[in-house]
DNA sequence: ACAACACTTAGACAATTGTATAAATGTCTG
DNA sequence: CAGACATTTATACAATTGTCTAAGTGTTGT
């Protein structure tokens, strides 16, 4: 497991950005809006995450428009499951 | 989700005690000469872990034995899955 | 080519964090 | 109770991080 991927985790706002791209994938400006802090800063946060992989772009004109990655969710709920919780889970 | 929670699984050498925690339970002192930092150090890192609710501790004499805390680590699974995780996976 | 728009990158700064050493707390045993 | 042992807490400091403003890159339309 990849230390970007805690380390991206750890920031509220961008699980507050996953969270939001979990609904549906959203250009950054949509996301950005959602903030009280600047632009570039949620940006930051952007390139954070897919640093981690944690989510993928793809250009749409003059729009970059974010998803999900959710293999890497996969790999990170199999990462718990297998070392960390008990087995007998409802 | 609780914030402390995921500023806690960001360290790398945090995430190494509880993959030995996964193990066995152990005092603070076994898990401190795993590592090449300062005891107190690691000591700060159980106190991190202690605060995230993922380890609790029994005093045990002059040891202090610690043990994985996994109803948290169910919590995060199920927050992952429900959120993030697409439903297919094997 | 130019201007407007969408977004990222660069540079600076304050806040947070990981580590160290030193001092303090708690427990056991003689 | 004194001394040894196990561990935590206090304090300090360098490194990392989140945020900002300003500048840069890429795209569209005139």
């Amino acid at each position: 497991m990849e230390d970007s991927l805690f380390r991206a985790l750890a920031d509220p706002t961008r699980r507050k950005i996953l969270e939001l791209l979990s609904e549906k994938d959203r250009t950054a400006g949509e996301i950005a809006e959602r903030f009280p802090i600047a632009f570039a800063s949620v940006s930051h946060h952007l390139g954070v995450l897919k640093g981690a992989d944690l989510v993928a772009t793809e250009r749409e004109g003059q729009f970059i428009r974010y998803r999900l990655n959710t293999t890497v969710f996969q790999e990170l709920v199999r990462y718990f499951m297998t070392r960390f919780s008990e087995k007998n889970n409802a």
